[in-house]
DNA sequence: TGAACATGTGAACAGCCATTCAGGCGTCCC
DNA sequence: GGGACGCCTGAATGGCTGTTCACATGTTCA
């Protein structure tokens, strides 16, 4: 209930919330991880887990919680569970902020450009 | 320097770390309201702080992160600071995100589609 | 010059989150 | 059937992070 409380957004509160969780999965380097060796296709959990690094455990943890935004899809078949990216939108926010990062590559965070 | 490492990965582990910081970054409703307001132009902090709820000093805390990763530009005036979007990355992760939440805005967290 | 203003900063505290450990459930193979 | 395998889950813990408070810095104005 924000849309006319005075002050002029464009976006409702409730989506920005929305987009912010979503972002606060894609803010973890083993969670990217998993989504860059989805992007070359679909993968089960052990897989993903060498891949990545990490246990499968945690694995398992991570994709469930990107499973509960529809970010990666599963796909059963006996006691294996292929994985793979939802939507064309992770994608393109992979893209985007890596695109930014190597943009801005040349200072390190808690940095500041002193000069200007 | 990992592109020849064993493991076939698309983009460097340093890249991903970066782009995690960033995704860390808009993982806020706060900072994603700020820059949701920065849109529409620039802004000074007092305007920032009460077009987003957030006190002046958290609101200062949060530019200030921003600024480190290049995320927003600052433009000084006398005892003022107008702040404005950095790039157009932003813009456009801030439109990806939104849409993707949107999309799938039916059913919220922790609730798992359990049809197949 | 002195007071009010706009912003920036540092430290402390509370809440959240990723990781790990232990175990459970369903499935394949002999 | 029995055992190994692949995956999932719940609880506990350590670390990270956002928020707040108090204050410092630089600027404008009378």
């Amino acid at each position: 209930m924000n849309s006319h409380s005075g002050v002029p957004l464009a976006v409702s509160d409730r989506g920005l919330v929305d987009a912010a969780e979503v972002f606060g999965l894609l803010a973890d380097p083993g969670r990217l991880r998993l989504l860059a060796m989805l992007r070359h296709g679909e993968a089960n959990v052990g897989e993903l887990a060498a891949g990545t690094g990490a246990s499968e455990s945690g694995t398992s943890h991570a994709l469930r919680l990107l499973r509960a935004h529809q970010v990666v899809r599963v796909r059963r078949q006996g006691r294996m569970a292929f994985y793979s990216l939802a939507d064309a939108h992770v994608e393109l926010l992979l893209q985007t902020a890596l695109a930014h990062a190597e943009h801005s590559e040349l200072n390190h965070p808690e940095r500041e450009a002193a000069s200007a």
